[in-house]
DNA sequence: CAACTCACTTAGCAGAGTTCTA
DNA sequence: TAGAACTCTGCTAAGTGAGTTG
């Protein structure tokens, strides 16, 4: 998977911009007030951040250096230019980016009004608890609703179902506005001292995978082509790679090795005596067997799909919930992880190894100490129960395969998960507010005699400029060989004096987190440059090339310049801030409803691109645009005919007078070339953003990097619906943002 | 200060679930 | 109404960064 990925990334890397240039002084678009409803309870971390903030904009060296907002807007750019063949095929007009400024300076005077503060709603369990029988409901009856529509025209029942989807409708306000009722504002409570996450914490443990089921009588494993029955343990670990045995990964030497010594581990004596060469295992049988019970489930009835379904929801509702301080929360992974081989990103040196079943003897419980604690499975205990309430798990282990712990942990609508989210960002704005001072540090710092400063100082640019991870140091052998920006070697930067019309160009090539290959060639300033090739001088591939530099001296260099500030939030900082300028260059307010989509897209993934957020393109990428494609041609086509019978019957209805029912046919055809028109623009659209959406992936950074009161303010200044942008796993995970957002909040 | 531990965030993918289309 | 297309969710790996220890 991960070379497949790889060699994507490569073709990929291609298209990625090049040039970069400044956009403007998007920062002077400050009017950073917060206008949230009740920011009155603010955040500690965050204090009033923007007071006699120095921008000493013009006079700073940060011409350059400010990039963070040029570079997207440039890759959009060059994505549309790169596109521009198709568009123009299309005959579709797109917006460009201008390479303007943006509009001056917006001061949002939102105040933050002092909350109405609404009492926090005792949450009521009963109801939640059988939260699910009722959402059930409520799809049925919306998809009742839509049918009975249809037919409600041909039908003469329509008095009946009128009042049906009345019932409907209320049904569903109701249930809205219950589930508004239920939730739990914790963003306008006090929060607690430092350090103290909960008060109260309760819940039932984790859940355990079901144990191993023996193969059935008629399934053998063969090894040098002899029938070999094999012990428990032998045989569940033979039938995880039997399972594995269509993916590429199982013919991968690293991977048969590893597996093979972890596997012989699990066997006799006796077994292990046989068994020496895993190219003499036959696996086919198990292999097969697991082909057909998928094939089988797949081909479930509609009854026993619902069973699962059911009996699963039951495992849910049992162990899927904790009672925190009187709420109840839904835990984000109550499963225990299920044994089987474990598969690393890249080219990891322990993939193929078996990663163990957990038993409770492994599980460390954390409760509240008043609470019920969880009981063991029968006959088990656990391994240690704690009630530490600095900490936010629920259950822990320790993993075998690089002795990592696990934790079982909230759901991102949680209260803990969100305060925290809220934080973040908050962190993120109060560096806009400082970001011109500390450019104008670290440009400073460049012309340094000390290496160390130097080196900081550099990395920083990159960090700020690239939005690059810290890039902390990790244990060789451990895992896949991937860097961030202190861990940066020789090999993995090339230095241009010129390149394509560029001068002093670096270029980029290393893989990152999950062995994601990020490949760049970005124009750096001189005095960058200048010490780079410093820092290359008299070292070889294999050095690293900020020797004296490691995110440790990074990080606290920049706490010191700012409380809380630590290299992940310039990627917060950067990722957000791009969002919000381009959203306001991009959008229209007098766009339709689909192309202020498109453009919240399109500066959905300028962000991607900016943090290097790739996927794998869908595997029916091409069929799917070649059928949109098509689709496209034939609503053309009618467009046309539309057309020319509308030309028709203007012009029968100029000779033959003013025949009223002629007027008639004449205003129809008219509407039909315009509803025509409409869904032409709309497939075009949808076209585009998926052409440019191919390989970039717009989830994480929506999930993790953008602020969501950005987009829950430019829906409200749009007049979009908040749900075009989010799911309903995102508005939850959001309710903070979009309950207290106002339109005019300022980054 | 280096190595290690711990807690928590960020990440892409597979497969399930849902919606669209012929 | 099946099957294709698309979207969402769960899973778990892989980061970050603070704190601890020797």
């Amino acid at each position: 998977m991960g070379g497949e990925k790889n060699a994507k990334g490569d073709e990929k890397a291609k298209h990625k911009p090049t040039k970069l240039k400044r956009l403007s002084d998007h920062e002077s678009a400050a009017g950073d007030k917060a206008s949230t409803k009740n920011s009155a309870k603010s955040l500690k971390s965050t204090e009033k951040t923007h007071n006699g903030r120095s921008q000493m904009k013009g006079k700073t060296p940060k011409k350059d250096s400010v990039k963070t907002a040029s570079s997207p807007s440039e890759a959009v750019k060059q994505e549309q230019e790169d596109d521009d063949f198709t568009t123009k095929q299309r005959g579709l007009k797109r917006k460009r980016i201008k390479d303007e400024p943006m509009e001056g300076p917006s001061h949002s005077t939102a105040t933050p009004s002092s909350s109405s503060k609404r009492k926090r709603n005792q949450h009521r369990q009963e109801e939640e608890c059988d939260e699910e029988a009722p959402k059930k409901s409520k799809k049925k009856t919306e998809k009742t609703v839509k049918k009975e529509e249809g037919e409600h025209l041909i039908s003469k029942k329509a008095k009946k179902t009128k009042t049906e989807i009345e019932e409907a409708k209320q049904l569903k306000i109701k249930k809205k506005e219950e589930e508004e009722q239920s939730r739990w504002r914790w963003w306008e409570e006090e929060k607690y001292e430092d350090g103290v996450k909960w008060k109260f914490l309760e819940h039932k443990g984790p859940y355990f995978p079901p144990e191993y089921q023996p193969l059935p009588d008629n399934v053998h494993f063969y090894y040098d082509g002899k029938k070999v029955k094999l012990s428990l343990a032998a045989e569940e670990v033979a039938l995880f790679f039997a399972q594995m045995l269509d993916h590429e990964y199982t013919t991968k030497t690293v991977f048969r090795e590893n597996f093979f010594t972890d596997w012989r581990q699990e066997m006799t004596d006796e077994e292990r005596k046989l068994i020496q060469d895993l190219d003499k295992c036959d696996f086919g049988e198990l292999s097969a067997m697991h082909k057909a019970k998928v094939e089988a489930r797949k081909n479930m009835t509609k009854e026993e799909k619902l069973a699962v379904k059911e009996a699963n929801q039951l495992i849910v509702d049992e162990y899927g919930f904790c009672l925190l301080d009187q709420h109840k929360e839904r835990i984000g992974n109550f499963k225990i992880e299920p044994p089987g081989l474990f598969r690393g990103r890249g080219e990891h040196p322990k993939q193929g190894m078996l990663k163990k079943r957990i038993q409770p003897e492994d599980v460390i419980i954390n409760c509240g100490k008043e609470s019920c604690i969880p009981v063991p499975p029968a006959g088990h205990r656990w391994k240690k129960v704690q009630h530490d309430n600095s900490v936010t798990w629920l259950a822990s282990w320790t993993e075998n395969i690089q002795g990592l712990i696990k934790y079982i942990m909230l759901n991102a609508n949680s209260k803990l998960k969100g305060e925290k989210d809220w934080e973040k960002f908050e962190v993120a704005r109060k560096l806009k507010s400082r970001v011109d001072d500390i450019r104008n540090q670290y440009n400073k710092d460049l012309k340094s005699k000390e290496m160390v400063v130097r080196q900081r100082a550099v990395a920083l640019y990159f960090i700020d400029k690239l939005a690059l991870r810290a890039g902390n140091e990790k244990e060789e052998g451990e895992s896949a060989d991937t860097v961030g920006c202190c861990s940066l070697r020789v090999e993995h930067i090339t230095l241009h004096e010129k390149l394509e019309g560029n001068e002093c160009v670096v270029e980029f090539d290393f893989l990152g987190k999950d062995s994601i290959r990020y490949y760049n060639k970005v124009p750096v300033i001189r005095r960058v440059f200048k010490s780079l090739t410093l820092f290359l001088e008299s070292k070889k591939a294999g050095d690293d090339l900020f020797d004296r530099l490691t995110t440790s001296i990074l990080n606290k260099h920049l706490s010191a310049l700012m409380p809380g500030l630590t290299a992940k939030v310039f990627r917060t900082y950067n990722a957000s801030i791009t969002l919000q300028q381009q959203l306001k260059v991009l959008t229209n307010k007098s766009d339709n409803l689909a192309e202020k989509i498109l453009s919240y897209n399109r500066a959905n993934r300028a962000v991607a691109i900016l943090c290097n957020h790739q996927r794998a393109p869908p595997k029916t990428f091409d069929q799917s645009m070649a059928n949109l494609q098509a689709k496209i041609e034939s609503r053309k086509e009618q467009l046309s005919l539309a057309k020319s019978e509308l030309k028709e019957a203007k012009k029968e209805a100029k000779t033959k007078g003013s025949d009223p029912k002629l007027q008639q046919l004449v205003e129809r055809k008219k509407a039909a070339v315009q509803r025509c028109e409409e869904q032409l623009l709309k497939m075009e659209v949808q076209a585009t953003d998926r052409e440019e959406n191919k390989q970039i992936a717009l989830g994480t950074s929506k999930l993790n990097y953008l602020d969501p009161r950005i987009s829950v303010a430019w829906c409200k200044k749009m007049e979009v619906p908040v749900d075009k942008i989010y799911n309903k796993t995102q508005r939850d995970k959001f309710a903070w943002a979009i309950d207290m957002t106002e339109e005019d909040f300022e980054f």
